[in-house]
RNA sequence: GCGCCCGUAGCUCAGCUGGAUAGAGCGUCGGACUUCGAAUCCGAAUGCCGGGGGUUCGAAUCCCUCCGGGCGCACCA
């Protein structure tokens, strides 16, 4: 339980004594809800609530007079050091060093699975994410889908939910009919149908197929096997590597892969328009067959059966989202873009046409990104032929770091730091080149430096982690190291709420502060010239083991595991890598500019 | 026209179940390396929180309205 949690119970167990005491009346406090936050200057302690203001309203009571009230009940709580009444009535609470242990302890005792929910605890939970057409390799812009879905998906495992990761695979239809066709005429050495493919995967999926048996005569046997192979891949090609293998090296990996095509041959979407039918939901106009949407909210019905004969996209969406809620999932996560908004409404109200519980329906919806190059907008489409891959972009970034992953990590950083409601500008040069000043490398260097301090504990000073006791925690007294707990301390909050939201980006915000936190502590300790390893300068003297506080440092040293520890976990669910090193690459520093520094304004003035 | 999202520092964005003097990164300027990792740290400057009205002890946050931008409004997927 973290401090905020503490001080709240704290605070509400004071209410009931002063309830109980006849002090204030029961059903305003019962009613009443505060926050505790920690406030934004120091001086106003170490947490602070805003419960006698809240209070004020239905007790009938000057906020003033109620705050004293409240914190002379609150000073007897053994986690309170002391209250003070402020402003209008805010309470500004110190609480005591062993409040700060009691939660250091917690996070050591709980070890990797702080934090986190106890598993199978909450819904289960369909997350269906991606479902991009398997006509052509992923692009970028589905990276944020991928990414947003994934981190969600994690989230939610960590609030206790048994989660299923589901890819819906548009196997059925126009594109996919397109895609065979495309093949077929790249076989045969022509030009692709109107509408049609011709991306280079188009030529190396043509020609796999031929060295492996030949096209198959029929259409659809043919579309079936070009499908599998955009999703597998061929092995060791550039141009057809997979949409599998995109989303592996992003960290994505689906538990399920939900072929549209075999609603139809199931025979699923007629049951599922007969039902329809038979709850009288359904209208013949103009020879097509429309939903009628409009019960519920909807601009307009919907068509699920064209005049032609042939289903609607809706129609087979309606078929799977029944599926969905048939194979007694408790909640559907769908992850959509915001361009497919208008689509909510009639998946829902089909739902209820249904007599199925559409309150477990829900749509995560993303706002679009938008690509730059060089910050000029930059148009991307199938025609001009000028698609950006994910895997191109992952392979840029990773030349550029020197390492594989760096790029998952940055478009995982990049997508991860927005809100969902925020649109994404993403300058294409700066995504493939610009690593080097890119902040994902600051929340990792922040990993490394902590993992690096205690390799050195143990490589020089032969120190391990030591076991969590209060004494030893009664030793971290830098108003730094008091802060970082109270950090530490709020995680599981910060988790919960993030999941809660669906909302990613507070998790990332959370670990950029501790990270941030503890890089100022750091640098602090170092000009109050104190360290958290003895240092090189204090060795060089005769007899300085003996003057050695090793007991000051073995609580640093489980200060500096706890906060890794968090941070590690933090990354894991975002899926960004927690190095435990970092190596600069080569032609990353800077040149010397003490030259280029004194030159310049030289040439500038010149004339 | 209707619906959804957005408008906060020079730029990119947090904060939005109402709380004290509105934050971060980048950029700018000025400092700190006898490195437990300087991919770091410290300091400074910069804001009618799009405009107006309302609710309240208190509004970036809630309500109304206007302005500006993105997306959607198919017998496409």
């Amino acid at each position: 339980m973290g401090l905020e949690d503490k001080l709240r119970s704290a605070t509400e167990n004071a209410l009931q004594r002063l309830v109980r005491q006849g002090a204030l009346p029961a059903d305003a406090v019962r009613a009443a809800s505060f926050t505790i936050d920690r406030p934004k200057r120091a001086e106003h302690g170490d947490l602070a609530t805003n419960v006698a203001l809240a209070l004020g309203k239905r007790a009938g009571k000057p906020p003033r007079e109620l705050a004293e009230l409240i914190a002379e009940a609150l000073r007897a709580a053994p986690i309170v050091a002391s209250v003070t009444v402020a402003g209008p009535g805010f309470l500004n609470v110190t609480l005591t060093p062993e409040a700060f242990a009691e939660v250091l302890g917690e996070v050591c005792a709980a070890g990797a699975g702080y934090g986190r929910a106890p598993a199978g605890t909450g819904e289960r939970v369909l997350v269906e994410f991606v479902s991009a057409n398997p006509t052509g390799p992923l692009l970028v812009s589905h990276a944020r889908n991928a990414i947003t879905g994934d981190a969600i998906a994690r989230l939610l495992e960590a609030a206790g939910d048994r989660v299923t990761r589901e890819y819906y695979v548009n196997d059925f239809g126009n594109q996919v009919r397109l895609l065979a066709a495309s093949v077929r005429a790249s076989a045969l050495g022509q030009p692709p149908p109107e509408g049609g493919y011709g991306g280079a995967y188009v030529k190396e999926l043509a020609g796999w197929l031929l060295a492996h048996g030949g096209l198959p005569d029929g259409e659809e046997d043919l579309a079936r096997a070009c499908v599998t192979r955009m999703l597998d891949g061929v092995p060791g090609s550039r141009e057809l590597g997979g949409i599998k293998r995109t989303l592996r090296d992003l960290g994505v990996l689906h538990d399920a892969w939900f072929s549209e095509e075999s609603l139809h041959r199931w025979g699923r979407v007629g049951v599922a328009l007969d039902q329809l039918r038979v709850a009288g939901a359904l209208d013949e106009r103009d020879g097509a067959l429309f939903f009628r949407s409009t019960d519920g909210e909807d601009d307009k019905d919907r068509v699920v059966q064209k005049s032609d004969g042939a289903f609607t996209y809706f129609a087979s969406d309606i078929a799977y989202h029944a599926d969905k809620i048939a194979r007694g999932f408790d909640r559907l996560v769908d992850v959509w873009g915001a361009d497919h908004h208008g689509y909510v409404a009639r998946v829902r109200n089909a739902l209820e046409a249904l007599g199925l519980p559409k309150e477990r329906f829900e749509v995560v919806l993303y706002q679009l990104v938008s690509l730059l190059r060089d910050g000029v907008p930059y148009k991307m489409g199938k025609r001009l032929g000028n698609l950006v891959t994910i895997d191109e972009v992952i392979e840029e970034i990773d030349a550029a770091a020197g390492r594989v992953g760096a790029g998952a990590d940055a478009l995982r950083y990049f997508f991860l730091i927005r809100s969902s409601d925020s649109p994404i500008k993403l300058d294409i040069e700066i995504a493939k080149k610009a690593t080097l000043e890119n902040p994902v490398f600051y929340l990792q260097y922040g990993h490394a430096r902590l993992a690096s301090i205690l390799k050195r504990a143990h490589d020089v000073f032969g120190l391990e982690i030591p076991r969590f006791t209060p004494e030893l925690a009664a030793r971290l007294v830098h108003p730094d190291e008091r802060d970082l707990v109270q950090r530490l301390g709020s995680y599981p909050r910060v988790l919960a709420e993030a999941a809660a939201e669906r909302a990613p980006h507070k998790v990332l915000f959370y670990l950029q502060d501790v990270g941030q936190a503890f890089q100022s502590y750091y640098t602090r300790l170092k000009n109050e010239g104190d360290a958290i390893l003895p240092q090189a300068s204090a060795r060089g003297e005769a007899g300085w083991e003996a003057r050695w506080d090793r007991e000051k440092t073995e609580a640093r040293l489980l200060w500096v595991e706890a906060i890794r520890g968090v941070y590690a976990a933090g990354l894991g669910l975002l899926g960004i890598a927690a190095p435990d090193r970092m190596v600069r690459p080569e032609g990353a520093i800077e040149a010397d500019d003490s030259e280029a520094g004194a030159a310049a304004p030289a040439k500038e003035h010149g004339a």
